[in-house]
DNA sequence: GAACGGATTTTCT
DNA sequence: GAAAATCCGTTCC
């Protein structure tokens, strides 16, 4: 088990993206380890993104991503759900690496569960297929927000993907398109996801919420 | 297979 | 007051 080194992460998160593919996400709870293989990540940067949270500069909410890279940032949206990225570029420059879908490759059962809560049972493909299911499956939320994942003892942290399972090889090609659920900058190809792979998330232009109706 | 409404916090206007 | 880096159950093709 190789750890990925912080200097992976100190570059723009536009770069460590598609690099990011394939790479293995652990965390380690008192239940026990669950390990899910990324499929699917989106960029996001600061200042000239209109799209990310730290466009409009710090706040409480995002100021991780303005911190040093090799850190989890998560955040709460839509009053239910939690969303994890990576931190990337050098301290003081927000830039960050939304992870939006992965295979389960360790602790499956565990993950079922988490993702069930006793409802209908949750097939393979579907268990980190979207942001907020991965987030979910592994057990995150706000409290894991700042966590180092370059630290061997850190409950949360990223490693590179087992000699076994080469899912950023030359076999497996990566694509690119434009960014989920995001109105602005839809024209900039920041999603990138392994193609062919059945836990990408399917693709949904982004829908204005409509307006409640006021009679 | 696609489309819509609900749940509900953080942030901005 | 409204929109958002979402998911799920329901409804209608």
């Amino acid at each position: 088990m190789t750890l990925i080194p912080r200097d992976f992460f100190a570059r723009l998160s536009v770069q460590v993206a598609p690099d990011l593919l394939g790479c293995v996400l652990e965390h380690q709870t008192a239940d026990g380890l669950v390990a899910v293989q990324l499929t699917e990540v989106e960029a996001y940067t600061g200042a000239t993104d209109p799209a990310s949270h730290a466009y409009r500069g710090k706040t409480k909410r995002n100021a991780v991503m303005f911190g040093p890279p090799g850190h989890a940032y998560v955040y709460f949206t839509y009053g239910m759900y939690f969303c994890v990225n990576l931190v990337c570029a050098a301290d003081g420059s927000a830039s960050a690496v939304l992870l939006r879908a992965g295979a389960i490759v360790e602790g499956e059962e565990l993950a079922g569960a988490r993702r069930t809560r006793g409802v209908a049972a949750v097939s393979h493909r579907d268990l980190a297929r979207g942001p907020a299911r991965l987030c979910q499956a592994l057990d995150i939320d706000r409290s894991q927000d700042g966590t180092d994942v370059c630290v061997a003892g850190s409950p949360l942290r990223v490693r590179w993907p087992d000699a076994g399972t080469p899912a950023r090889s030359a076999e497996k090609k990566i694509a690119t398109g434009p960014r989920v659920g995001v109105s602005s900058a839809a024209d900039v190809p920041w999603r990138f996801w392994v193609e062919g792979d059945p836990t990408v998330s399917v693709y949904r232009a982004h829908v204005p919420r409509r307006k409640p109706v006021t009679p």
